[in-house]
DNA sequence: CGTGTAGTTGATGCTCCTCAATTTTTGTGG
DNA sequence: CCACAAAAATTGAGGAGCATCAACTACACG
């Protein structure tokens, strides 16, 4: 999906709408006519489609300062919803082109974001290739951390079952991944409501996103007992003082 | 990656270069300067990225009308290497972005082109997320033939290991699925190396495609027997006799 | 308070990986 | 052309990772 970014719709010199959805609001269903394109401007909203079989798959998270809705075609090719309360700006694609066809800076941002969209998304693809479960979510911590953390607190606007959807996984994988990621001190919740979070160890985090084949949940998870033998405990062995 | 294809070559009116290489012959690796967009006229590519530890992923496949090389940053972000003896044609990418910056008709190809890149990896990111190893496999073949077929029969230029790479599975589930394919009579090959195949149950490998949840590799693999009804517990209690 | 939704945890099994053995094909040098 | 070594592909057995099913807890909201 393309990024509509601040800098081109100032380049642009558009009249904007302002729209504003409550939680679970749609702005607009795959399949409708995609008349304009957006920029989040505050809050959080998912990007998903349907597919066969009642199978989901979130395509983004969008955060403030986030484009969305740009189509080839006349339709759109997913939903996006709303998870907080969210406020949007939307300009008619039709004019956003027009303008880019009088306006060679503009039409040069308007390929940079597409052509940074195509990078993006085989960043994702890769991801879905190589990447096991705890890898994936150690990524999407230090994501989140980049986006959302305010004073250290990251306040997470999805749920585990979106987050699932998002890497393809099932809700008790994400939520066993957080429950050993907590027994490791990898990170904290603050809240009852299991949302809010602190990460401790980023460095970890980060050294588990490029590779977590040492990583044992099932030692983890049972009762935090180190696992008892040989090959892969040696390099868990160590327990984690601070 | 960007499509720049005949369409934008011809538009562009730019001086090309014309390049052959050999099976194996890389035409770019990653980390080098990135000075030419390529299109492939004849044989078959791999754009593959080398990761931490060992892992390989192909992020895509090129054959005859596909472009490929650009970059928004400097630097190639991948390894472009032929699988067959193949032509491909090279521009300046510097030239070909000056030659949109003074014509807005090339101008809007490139952006569209990068528009469906991002669309073709979102794609891909989704197949990676939802579908398993029968349904990758399944929708690849139907890719192969449209891309390679010739009077019927698919001459296969990749490998099972880089097949197996582009799918993020291992070289022995892709000649698993292959070996099952067969024994069902979706496919045959017709030659020794197994690499040239004709496709017999194209309605078959649709519905695989969109949902191989009724694929049962273990009752095809052993001796062929079909799973012979109800649970699938029942045709596993089978002790397998040799 | 009940009811509904979200999340956690446990038990079990399917899918695909890993390791290993074998067969087939390819490449090289006589 | 054949002989030999190297590479690719197939097949089997067993195991790791994640899904599935199920029970349970916690909180939100009428």
């Amino acid at each position: 999906m393309i990024n509509i970014d601040r800098t081109i719709l100032g380049a642009a010199k558009l009249p904007t709408v302002e729209l504003h959805y409550r939680p679970r609001e749609t702005v607009y269903e795959q399949g409708a006519l995609a008349q304009f394109v957006y920029l989040v401007d505050q809050g959080s909203l998912c990007r998903f489609r349907l597919m066969s079989g009642d199978r989901r798959s979130i395509r983004q998270f969008l955060f403030p300062g986030d484009g969305f809705g740009y189509e080839i075609g006349r339709r759109h090719r997913d939903t996006v919803q709303a998870l907080t309360p969210i406020k949007v700006l939307a300009v008619a694609r039709d004019a956003l082109l027009a303008a880019a066809t009088t306006d060679a800076r503009l039409s040069n941002l308007l390929f940079s974001a597409a052509a940074s969209a195509a990078v993006a998304a085989d960043e994702r693809a890769d991801m879905m290739r190589v990447k096991n479960a705890a890898e994936r979510i150690a990524q999407f911590l230090l994501e989140m951390e980049i986006r959302l953390s305010s004073r250290g607190v990251i306040d997470l606007p999805m749920s585990r079952s979106q987050i699932g959807d998002y890497f393809g996984v099932r809700i008790e994988t994400v939520s066993r991944t957080f429950s050993a990621f907590q027994k490791e001190k990898i990170f904290q919740f603050r809240d009852r409501k299991q949302r809010q979070m602190v990460i401790c160890d980023k460095r970890r985090l980060q050294q588990l996103a490029s590779d977590a084949s040492d990583f044992d949940y099932w030692s983890i998870l049972k009762k935090g007992r180190k696992a008892a033998n040989a090959t892969k405990s040696m390099t868990r062995a160590e327990p984690s003082i601070h």
